[in-house]
DNA sequence: GTCTATACCGTGATAGAC
DNA sequence: GTCTATCACGGTATAGAC
């Protein structure tokens, strides 16, 4: 028994389903395609999860919570660890963005495909708004709230357009395209999660602070 | 005659291919869509521009080298309005951002459509390294070498991954995907190009201060 | 309850007749 | 340029095996 079959056919398809899709978007991929990268019959995908958006919406949810409960503690954390003042904008992007971070790099490869997923899903003008606020717009609103009191003053639409920001930035991030590879002749690497965090939350920090405070 | 005819059948087909590609990627569009749209015959697509793919090509290079030369041309007036030591920062992604809002906000909505469909490849794992550097690089490539001589000393990869961020934060505003609009509670609207630009472009520029700029 | 084999019916891309 | 036939493929339902 090979390592793929080590796995539920239930979860098998939900994994090749993550990674398809992730790879080609909703109608990239076929549902005999995800059965057959299961290595199970066509059917049982239909059996377990029926229709073909139920999957899609199956894949999405798995990890959601998960991924939400990560970065409401880690947000936590840094909360408890700063005085009275509240932590800074700094310690508050690094919250919202290390749980990623760690997870893209997780020995199960399902997870950066889950991410890339996500990312095609937050850029996609049809199934952006939908899923991405019903899922993760609660957690959103908690760290938005944290950045409102580290940026006294700040016009809250100010706030929002930094945020929108910091989520496309993530966005590529998430989606590793592999174009910065070519760009920069090989010495970026889309693969290398720690270099773009580590040069990513410094940057948005900036950003926020350059436009939520005025002169 | 109305105006959707009044363009020849071969504008139209690549003014609705356009339209459908941004809105639902490669493989969510078919080929008797695009033809019902545009009001021809379905195998008048496959006269003009062969197969799909080769269609969505079309539909890309049609309005490439037109921004490539609307974004040049930026980037040599900003040059050439600065003194000997070059423009600043904020000059340069100034003059890389701002033609991109002049065609989302002109008046014919193909732009704002093929804008979108950019947004669609440079987020897909499969189309963005490929047709993104093939077409784009050449530019990037000089305005990277305008922000090495802004920021002296930098490295070059924190250069490319400041790139990086812009890049995601660019592409998540020519998706106009109405999260941001629905995160606000309608405070901020995708569809305000003049706010997002604004926004933006300060945003940017201190991330690659911060970043590019050691203590 | 889990799973397979198969069949149905609609749709799509494309080539070739006109 | 247009119309049409063809043929492959896709999503899904069903019947029944284990």
């Amino acid at each position: 028994m090979n390592n793929a079959q080590k796995r539920s056919k239930k979860e098998r398809i939900l994994d090749a389903a993550e990674e398809l899709f992730a790879l080609h978007g909703f109608d990239g991929v076929t549902i005999r395609q995800i059965a057959a990268q299961a290595q199970v019959d066509v059917a049982l995908a239909s059996y377990h999860f029926g229709k073909k958006r139920e999957l899609f919406d199956a894949v999405f949810l798995r990890r959601a919570e998960i991924l939400n409960e990560e970065r409401l503690e880690a947000l936590l954390k840094c909360q408890s660890e700063s005085g009275t003042e509240g932590p800074s904008v700094e310690k508050i992007i690094e919250a919202f963005l290390r749980p990623l971070e760690m997870e893209q790099e997780n020995a199960d490869p399902g997870w950066k495909h889950y991410l890339a997923l996500v990312a095609y899903i937050n850029n996609s003008p049809i199934w952006g708004k939908e899923l991405m606020s019903k899922y993760f717009d609660p957690l959103v609103t908690r760290f938005i709230e944290a950045l409102k009191k580290a940026l006294p003053g700040a016009k809250e639409e100010d706030i929002y357009w930094c945020y929108h920001n910091l989520s496309g930035a993530l966005t590529l991030t998430l989606a590793q395209t592999g174009r910065i590879d070519k760009l920069s002749k090989g010495l970026c690497k889309s693969t290398d999660f720690r270099a773009a965090y580590d040069h990513m939350i410094p940057f948005i920090a900036a950003g926020f602070q350059r436009v939520c405070t005025k002169p």
